[in-house]
DNA sequence: ATAAAAACTTAGCACCCATGTT
DNA sequence: AACATGGGTGCTAAGTTTTTAT
């Protein structure tokens, strides 16, 4: 095990010394890029004879594409989508687009339409998929697939496509109150698909029969196929996997950034506190916006296009409905209490006390205005990262977060790491400061639906384990006794004690485990350890106390974070 | 200068499967 | 062997930032 460790560690320095020498001095060109091409979505299977649909309670032959479309309804019955009214005319609608005239003069009411019997046969397929063995799945053909059109060469290195599946059609779910939910994700063709390698390397095929959309050589972008969506009109991508090397250097480069922060921060501060007196309304907004984004971890808040979207804001698009400003609260002074839909329609909720000025300059900008009028009407995402680039080159909004969320870690990690506890007590530990960081960034999850029951379950492991540790003790207690008594031999007291260690071990780490898992509940880790965490804070804490870096990170994360493995000793200074 | 498009990062959730338990 | 459970992974939507067009 170890020799094989060592020796991947010198695989990857001597990857990353290679890829020094080859890389052009800008990071972000490519010399040479040869990949396979995307895997499209295979075809649906038609229904079988015995599966109908219903119309006015009537027996009705569908035939394809409207079968296929009524196929994605029919799947998600039983989903609280599918009862929602925009989603259900969003669906009807783009079904009847697909409809042959005969179907469209029938079929005129979504209402009216059976789908209970596909329904089931699809939840009876999924059943029956659990039951497959191994073979049966294929899964030996999807690590072909895999092997064949998961890796590409870039710079002479074979590294693992992120996504390479084309995405299947379905109907739109966005998040929250999407006003699009229902609609047709349409079916993607090679002949919607753009791809992108080098001119001297063998393209890709397209499928047989079919022909690209274009074939490009730029190699100043990273991806390799992109398609355009039909739901928003946006450009979908498929790139690289987090463990290349291109992305690797722009998540390095991304905290160093933010290290550079870290040194003109306190400047930056000054200089917002002070622009709160500014003569200019314009200024001001911008100072008291960049203080939230600061203090608050907000986001910088883009505008978005109403109705093509849910309703949801960041900081510059903060409306004077999404504060309430309280003069006095629980005996604290000057409270803002935000409550807003943030990205993903997750909920923001706080209350927190603000200085003197800030509460003024609020006031004041809430004057004269209606529930549904912006907060910062002289600001908006593009003037305040304008400003701050000014401030410091390769500023914007979301280094902020970046900043604070790594600074964070370091901190709580001083401050809850005790040296004496064990390998576990140090996780939790560890997992309390990655706490602290997610509820920061306000990262938040639905409880798992099992929570109470396990919780439970847990509960009754560690009281059978407290009766244990007793009965132990116990038996301890009448060993020594004995030896006293009858001179008995003392190795049977060391067992004993050796049967108490062991169990208030195992005792503790139970406990450990439930007090993570109660603290955890509605807070998700993943988001921040993935995107917003130096990772050579925490290799360095786990050079530190010698935990194993295993217990930090799965391995998925451990190829992510490669560079910083390498690269991070124990004296690691974000 | 501004708007729109393109490119890239961040986000939560469903599902799957390894693992441990009964 | 059947079952539960939780972590890991894939998926793709939803943001931010950068680039290009007007």
């Amino acid at each position: 095990m170890k020799s094989k460790l060592s020796f991947l560690l010198i695989t990857h320095i001597f990857v990353y010394f290679r890829w020094e020498e080859e890389r052009y001095t800008d990071g972000s060109k490519w010399r040479f890029l040869e990949h396979k091409g995307p895997v499209f979505a295979p075809a649906y299977e038609p229904l079988p004879e015995h599966v109908h649909f219903y119309y006015e309670g009537k027996m009705s032959n569908l035939s394809p594409p409207a079968e296929e479309v009524a196929t994605f309804f029919s799947k998600m019955l039983d989903h609280e989508y599918t009862t929602k009214d925009i989603f259900r005319k969003n669906f009807f609608k783009d079904w009847r687009k697909e409809m042959t005239s005969e179907e469209k003069s029938k079929i005129t009411d979504l209402k009216k339409c059976d789908f209970s019997e596909m329904s089931q046969y699809f939840k009876a397929q999924s059943e029956a998929r659990k039951q497959m063995t191994k073979e049966e799945k294929l899964v030996q053909e999807n690590e072909r697939i895999l092997e064949e059109y998961g890796f590409c060469v870039m710079d002479n290195h074979k590294e693992r496509i992120g996504n390479f599946r084309i995405e299947p059609p379905g109907l739109f779910r966005g998040r929250g109150d999407h006003p699009k939910m229902g609609m047709l994700k349409r079916r993607i063709r090679p002949e919607d698909v753009i791809i992108n390698c080098s001119k001297d390397s063998k393209h890709p095929k397209p499928p047989p029969g079919t022909r690209w959309k274009e074939v490009r050589h730029d190699n100043k972008v990273t991806w390799l196929a992109s398609w355009t969506e039909n739901i928003q009109g946006s450009i979908k991508y498929i790139m690289l996997n987090p463990s290349s090397r291109i992305k690797g250097e722009k998540d390095w480069q991304k905290y160093e950034t933010a290290r550079r922060l870290k040194k003109c921060v306190d400047h930056i501060r000054a200089q917002y506190r002070d622009d709160w007196k500014s003569k200019e309304m314009r200024i001001r907004q911008r100072a008291v916006a960049l203080y939230f984004i600061d203090k608050l971890a907000l986001r910088a808040g883009n505008e978005k296009e109403e109705g093509e979207t849910a309703d949801t804001v960041g900081c510059c698009s903060l409306r004077v409905e999404h504060i309430k400003l309280y003069p006095e609260l629980d005996g604290q002074d000057f409270v803002v209490e935000f409550d807003f839909l943030g990205k993903d329609s997750i909920r923001y909720y706080n209350k927190i006390p603000v200085e003197k000025r800030v509460f003024k300059n609020l006031q004041l900008f809430l004057e004269n205005k209606q529930a549904e009028d912006d907060l910062f009407d002289r600001l908006n995402t593009s003037i305040l990262n304008k400003h701050l680039q000014e401030l410091m080159d390769g500023l914007t909004a979301k280094v902020f977060r970046t900043y604070n969320a790594s600074i964070t870690l370091q901190q709580q990690l001083k401050v809850l790491t005790s040296p004496d506890e064990n390998v576990p007590a140090k996780v939790l530990s560890y997992n309390r400061a990655n706490r602290a960081v997610a509820i920061l960034c306000n990262h938040q999850r639905a409880p798992p639906k099992t929570f109470e029951k396990s919780m439970q379950s847990l509960q009754s492991k560690i009281d059978a384990k407290k009766q244990q540790l007793f009965a132990a003790k116990k038996e301890l207690k009448v060993a020594k006794s004995d030896t006293k008594t009858f001179h008995a031999v003392s190795r049977v007291v060391e067992t004993k004690r050796k049967a108490v260690q062991r169990i208030e071990e195992q005792l503790m780490k139970l406990e450990v485990q439930a007090t993570d898992r109660e603290e955890n509940k509605q807070i998700a880790l993943g988001t921040s350890k993935l995107n917003y965490l130096d990772p050579r804070i925490s290799v360095a804490w786990c050079k530190k106390w010698s935990i194993p870096v295993e217990k930090i990170y799965n391995k998925t994360q451990r190829e992510k974070f490669a560079w910083a493995i390498d690269m991070a000793d124990e004296d690691f200074e974000f």
